[in-house]
DNA sequence: ACTTGTTAGTTACATTTTCAACTAATACCC
DNA sequence: GGGTATTAGTTGAAAATGTAACTAACAAGT
């Protein structure tokens, strides 16, 4: 059987992918984590609150691809530590809209700032060419 | 703030690397989830044993890079579905050999070729060199 | 107005993951 | 040989996730 000597572990996209992912991660949760105590969907809450504005959570779970249960939970944490507001929409009590506190917009600037150094910091892994190959191929696989 | 204009969330290579992740290993994932009942550990474990031979299950955490609370368990659920066995090594009584049984083998095979074919409609999504640049980047980024 | 259906968001419960403590076997070293 | 430290692997409790059922508000058709 041939073909079984060609299959590696390692050439398995979504194997590769996954380790990628996780590796290149790990640095900045383990950042946000400890220094915020901030679990990676609340991260992505105040990031999209910060960086795009209000929205509603049905907004965010769309944006994010996050399922409402985890945005209800992370929206509830960031409310309870005072990160994330909240305020019903008149015209349809069913929605809320989101949006940061002081204290969260700063969260999202040091954040921010942090994402950014990492960002770049990740990037000198590769060439130019090949960061832009691998940004459109990733969006490809991701739908975006 | 001319910074926060440029740094849009699908531009942080993490998140972006996840939700590539997600995507491209969702399908297969579903796949061996409904078909066989398999957690995505259990997958790995069963590929390891079964594409590179017996090991241990200290090995399986350093190839996989999986911590040894999952392999247990997965070895565990995999052991009792007969799917997996073991010997204990009689030179140090601490250690197991692991390795498929008859059924695993052949579940394996079947998922083996399964993968692969999702693998090469993943692969359609790029051209050749986009593709080699790709994993050339991801290995990087996994420390492979 | 009233039934039926849909939508935003929450909650409860089962499964999975993580973390720390544990057992059993071996190694080190005096 | 006997004490201490490591190592392989397991287990239990806590945290997080996924799934499904739920509530409250709105919409649409009659």
């Amino acid at each position: 059987m041939t073909k079984l000597d060609r299959f590696d572990l390692q050439d398995f996209l979504p194997y590769l992918l996954n380790q990628a992912a996780e590796d290149a991660s790990a640095g900045f949760q383990a950042f946000y984590k400890e220094r915020y105590g901030m679990l990676r969907t609340e991260w992505r809450v105040l990031f999209h609150l910060g960086r795009y504005g209000e929205m509603t959570a049905k907004e965010i779970c769309e944006r994010a691809r996050l399922h409402k249960t985890k945005v209800s939970r992370a929206v509830a944490s960031l409310g309870k530590r005072r990160i994330v507001s909240r305020r019903t929409l008149e015209n349809d009590r069913r929605q809320e809209m989101l949006y940061l506190t002081k204290q969260g917009e700063i969260m999202f600037k040091e954040l921010l700032n942090a994402a950014q150094r990492y960002d770049a910091e990740l990037a000198t892994s590769f060439s130019a060419e090949e960061g832009a190959v691998l940004r459109r191929c990733l969006k490809r696989l991701a739908g975006l």
